[in-house]
DNA sequence: TATGAATGAGACTTCATTCAT
DNA sequence: TATGAATGAAGTCTCATTCAT
């Protein structure tokens, strides 16, 4: 039970890290304020976690995960319709938007804050996008597969352009004045580019 | 003419520090650095620049400018025909992928410190991406008023998003290989995108 | 009984302190250290030293107890010969050389890490040294008395250049890459050197 | 002459820091109580150097380069009879105690304070003894070759020994109540030993 | 105008020691 | 008696900025 303790403990720093480095930044988040915001000594922060940029890491991590929590639930293979993908595709964003709509620190720590760190966290982060860009990249291939998409994609951009989209229209959600209506927005737009890339047969 | 070797002097400086800047970070980057490169005392920094945080507001201002250079030198009101928009289209964003690819760290600059310094600096590139959606905006209600674009076009968000395709291109052409290739790729998805914005009527 | 258990922990913790004090030094061993290598909890410490510095003085007195052991050991006014007198001192010589061959980290503790601590620690071991030197006049004024050695000897200071001889081997000894060949030597030039001392009576 | 200004105020630092080092010990003088014995900021510290390792061992070398100062000054072929040879170590003995005699900080900074630091500064202290030795040797050797001194002598220990007398000579000096007087024993009892080494050829 | 020595606030981090369990 | 989580004093070092020359 000491060892849900301390795992306990560990997760109230690293909450209390993540909102500090979400809201001042990094920079502007020093150990001490973490540990005055949770009432405990900031000798104690280092018993668990072993410096300010190990923190800063494992809250980074936490971010992303839920991006691959978000990709982890998807199927690419399964759309059959065009209008199969773009439900599937709605439903993808609506949980990504909503997910960072609830927690807005979280997306500025992986979009503003990460980023200018250094390259070893915008790699973690890019590669956490560049999964997403990979699934997206496989639904398009389901879709020109089953044919419903124009057969010549270039799914290799074509996915990280619709990526981007994403991530750029979550840049704009969280500081949006009303959020929900933003990323819907933004996902009406993306539906809107990738009807696009329909194949023009009759019937698509 | 003294002042006119006060102004190469600023220039010299700011260059230095454009490049220190986008290349270490902002952090990382020490006015002692920036004096040593240009064997001058760091004390003589001061006289140029009111302290570190006005030299890279300088050193973004100059980045963006570049953007807005691209911004002014296009007149979204000129395409006649859909033709005429996708070689406009293509125009642009090979003048924009040019100039960052000839000075990655410029757009290191304003793509990873900025984004990290805070929310004073983030507002201006901000701003400046927002310029240039709105030019990609003007863009599409021209191609819309002129009947070659789709009339149920969401030319707000559809806009943010086809600039933030652009954006997101550059940041992953500067950190490419062989950034001159993944400049084309990113322009031929995004033209794979916008195909899809098409209105339907034949010859379009 | 349980004093007895008691007595084995403390020994335990003193004996895992001792060999890490004289390997990786005073200030690089901490408390945490000494704990873990006895798979305890490092509170535990203090139920059985006061403190660090605390258990360091019992460390340095059980290291200067070996040395207070070979003088105890000896027995000044016993040797009746020059011959005898040498026999001694190699006897004497080599107990110690042996002692410190055998725990190396048991003389950096008192001839490095002790003079560094500060000066109560070592006026320790400057007692225990003048002991020896001490043990030395003894057997210099026994000879003197017993008319093998020099009349005019000043025994005082002498005495004390021998001992220095005598742990500046150790000191030596310990670092050389054979000890035992390195104490040998050490030992052989303390012989030379007293065989100054001798009287120049005929047969001496 | 800013030059000139920068080797001074570096001077003024070290020999502050000589002083503490040598008076309340390494860890006990921090770079804090050097600035403020120079009423300086402790920022300045760092301009000159590189951290307090940095500097303690710029203090060592200082020191050292006493001792390297009076070996550079002797001549070892040069005594032709036992009786300049004498003459010769006491000169050199003279100098070398009344060099630690006028700054006792100095001497136990190297002897007291470098050998509870760590096995770098520890090295570099014991290869200027050593150095040391091997001028005693050269001595010894010069003595041998004359014929005043045995043909049976290990010059190799011997003068590491002789040596040994020599620095544990200064040991006592410096905290002796009156080191003058404590000298002059150190090197009469190394005189009475060193006349053992003596050729027993009549006249000698 | 140019310099660079000086400054000191402020950040991170360590670890001996305490104490509630 | 044993534990180990918590503590916070203390110390090192950085660097943007100032200012006398």
């Amino acid at each position: 039970m000491a060892r849900q303790l301390t795992e306990d403990r560990r997760r109230q720093i690293l909450d209390a890290a993540c909102e500090l480095f979400g809201t001042r930044g990094y920079q502007d988040t020093n150990i001490a304020d973490i540990a005055i915001r949770l009432r405990m000594g900031h000798g104690t922060f280092y018993r668990y976690f072993k410096n300010k940029r190990d923190i800063f890491d494992a809250a980074v991590g936490e971010v992303l995960a839920r991006i691959d929590a978000v990709i982890d639930g998807a199927d690419p293979d399964k759309p059959l319709t065009i209008q199969a993908h773009a439900r599937e595709v709605s439903r993808i964003g609506k949980a990504l938007y909503a997910a960072f709509i609830a927690d807005i620190p979280a997306a500025r720590l992986i979009f503003y804050e990460a980023a200018g760190l250094d390259d070893a966290v915008r790699a973690r982060v890019d590669a956490s996008l560049e999964r997403f860009a990979a699934l997206t990249a496989a639904y398009l291939e389901n879709g020109r597969a089953r044919g419903y998409l124009r057969a010549d994609l270039d799914t290799r951009t074509v996915s990280r352009a619709l990526a981007a989209i994403v991530f750029e229209g979550i840049r704009h959600t969280i500081r949006a004045g009303e959020p929900e209506r933003e990323a819907r927005s933004w996902i009406a737009a993306y539906q809107q580019l990738a009807s696009g890339l329909a194949s023009s047969r009759p019937g698509a």
